[in-house]
DNA sequence: CGCTTGCCTGGAGTGCACTCCAAGGTTCTA
DNA sequence: TAGAACCTTGGAGTGCACTCCAGGCAAGCG
């Protein structure tokens, strides 16, 4: 009962600075209903991109205004804020659906989600184990060119 | 023709590990005249995209035998083989194909090549960062619904 | 000799992740 | 209360990186 997804990402706003746009602009929990133009400010989509994810079920229902316009909350929020590390990981959206699908399913999908996040962990750690492969490639070319600045040596590649 | 003895490759062929293809089947300089398929085993690349590489100017001029088939040579390979690490960072194709223009026209681009490479070397830094702290999301959350595992397992003890 | 396999070409098609449009209704500012 | 600036929808369009197709040539084999 307890493996309620979002209590944890309440917090999280400002842990990790470094990437993404800084989401310190938000209101207090119970004055959060940002309209979609703000939440496109606060995270760096588009409106259209916004529109186009609830659409294809990456996000929760969204709160409407009385006349049906879009008021998005500081969990949505949230959600998007996890949505977008995983988009950096370069996780297909067609996975984060099937995630967020898990989520809406309730408590018992526990144990696939758990599945499912370690799985993408080994695929960033992959990932990044491939970067500094091709690091490790840039820095020999690199240090070829910079020889080559003073040797002017006439080379392919 | 040529394509009696190459049946070795397909041991290679699905063996794709996990980071570049490795390049242990390569023939000695002087009888490196490989047929585009034996490319897309070495490569792992299709022999689709192979031609494709090439008409959109992202391969050097590729040798032909005297029917008008292609055949690569070892130089080629490692051509490929560099394209296949830019590939990994994301880089779009046409900034490789700028790149591959600039080697082809000559020495005098030196400082612009030593610049981009420099700048993707960039772009890997920030793009291992972004991932380290995708890392660390991921992290928090796991280890959150590993306590929430414990918690359903005693609960249910 | 025909059969199969591999290769050639230009151009069309695919899948993904957006991105935009038209035609309205709503909300804020002056 | 006017008008700008926002919001709504379904559906169509875009750009990238392939991916495939049709129609044909070339070589090896029984």
């Amino acid at each position: 009962m307890t493996v309620t997804e979002t209590e944890t990402e309440t917090t999280d706003a400002g842990a990790d600075s470094c990437a993404g746009p800084p989401q310190g602009d938000r209101r207090p929990d119970g004055a959060d209903r940002y309209t979609i133009s703000e939440v496109a400010a606060l995270t760096g989509l588009t409106a259209h991109t916004l529109r186009w994810y609830e659409r294809i079920g990456l996000m929760p229902h969204i709160d409407r205004s009385h006349t049906g316009q879009r008021r998005y909350s500081n969990r949505d929020l949230d959600w998007l804020a996890l949505v977008g590390k995983l988009r950096l990981t370069g996780m297909p959206v067609a996975d984060m659906v099937r995630y967020a699908e898990l989520v809406r399913a309730g408590d018992h999908t526990y144990t696939e989600r758990f599945e499912l996040l370690k799985q993408t962990r080994e695929d960033v750690l992959a990932r990044i184990a491939e970067l500094q492969g091709t690091l490790a490639v840039l820095d020999r070319k690199i240090s070829f060119y910079g020889d080559a600045g003073r040797a002017l040596a006439s080379e392919r590649t």
